[in-house]
DNA sequence: GCGAACCTACTCGGATATGGGATGTCCGAGTTCTCGTGG
DNA sequence: CCACGAGAACTCGGACATCCCATATCCGAGTAGGTTCGC
């Protein structure tokens, strides 16, 4: 899985504590965990082709959440990255060579189904977590974060 | 996720149709669906490792199924080709740059842990999917696939 | 006729190329703010 | 003092390189079986 589901998570959790007041640069954004602004950068922008965040260019632009965290679930972020195809990509070679199961409309690959079946739960694994949850979590662990991190990309 | 799982889960498949009497080489079971014979040897060998298939050299060798298949997940075959490491892999950049949350032993990464319950429900589907049990769902949609499969490996 | 040694053909196994996508970088279009100027 | 316009700086957005892994290929080590030779 691509590393920038992992920075996008990341990130949309800093946005939500420094609150929707403010916008924030994906300059900030890669400043604070020491990653390359301008991959960064691309990683944003595919959050605002998904509709999570929206950017306002120009001095003082930046990248502010379009919703509640508690709107956004991390299939959201994943499918916003890595893409809606699944992993397993059944390309029927059932079908090819000697031996092709031809005719039967209704006869699906029975891997491909059971494939799906395991991808299916990951994605309702994903999709029943929202990132209000993930960051509630956080606050009870190390209530001191919120406040560190709104002082800090208020600083610069 | 590798193309190479598809092709390890019909050739286990085949290898319990033809049975356990005789060998089928890598050959055979790419010819029979039209694919590279070296790089499906390349999967068979990842399958040996793993110790889901056994191999014998020589003429009249090849592969052969080291278990039943009701003792084979689908899990096993998955973690035989893609490997064992998880596909979302925490860096834990939270640990980097200024806001770097050091010292609490107990203080886990929240996203990592939301991330792996996903995994874990996808990982537990897949361990809970036997390839015997896809078969007999083969079977009960296309009966004549067994014999089929089992007379074209007799012949070739 | 029978046994053994050799030889051939075959198969796996790992080392070796190649291509596409993830990773990383750069510059242009557009906007906002600021500063200067004129009324 | 206020309004307005030009300029500059800043930001996103997408186009352009680079690297690594999945894909694909090839050849050598080892083995089983057949063949031939000797007894």
């Amino acid at each position: 899985m691509s590393e920038g589901v992992e920075w996008a998570l990341h990130s949309c959790l800093n946005l939500a504590w420094v609150g929707p007041e403010r916008a924030v640069t994906s300059t900030r954004l890669a400043e604070y965990y020491q990653l390359p602004a301008a991959y960064m950068n691309k990683q944003l922008q595919a959050l605002a082709r998904a509709g999570i965040v929206y950017s306002t260019p120009g001095p003082g632009g930046g990248f502010r959440l379009a919703r509640a965290l508690d709107e956004i679930t991390l299939m959201d972020v994943v499918s916003a990255i890595e893409g809606r195809d699944e992993a397993f990509r059944c390309t029927e070679i059932r079908q090819r060579g000697p031996g092709a199961a031809r005719g039967a409309p209704g006869d699906l690959c029975q891997i491909d189904l059971a494939m799906r079946r395991a991808e299916l739960a990951w994605r309702r694994e994903l999709g029943a977590q929202t990132l209000g949850e993930v960051k509630a979590s956080v606050e009870r662990g190390t209530p001191e974060v919120p406040v560190r991190i709104r002082s800090w990309f208020a600083a610069h």
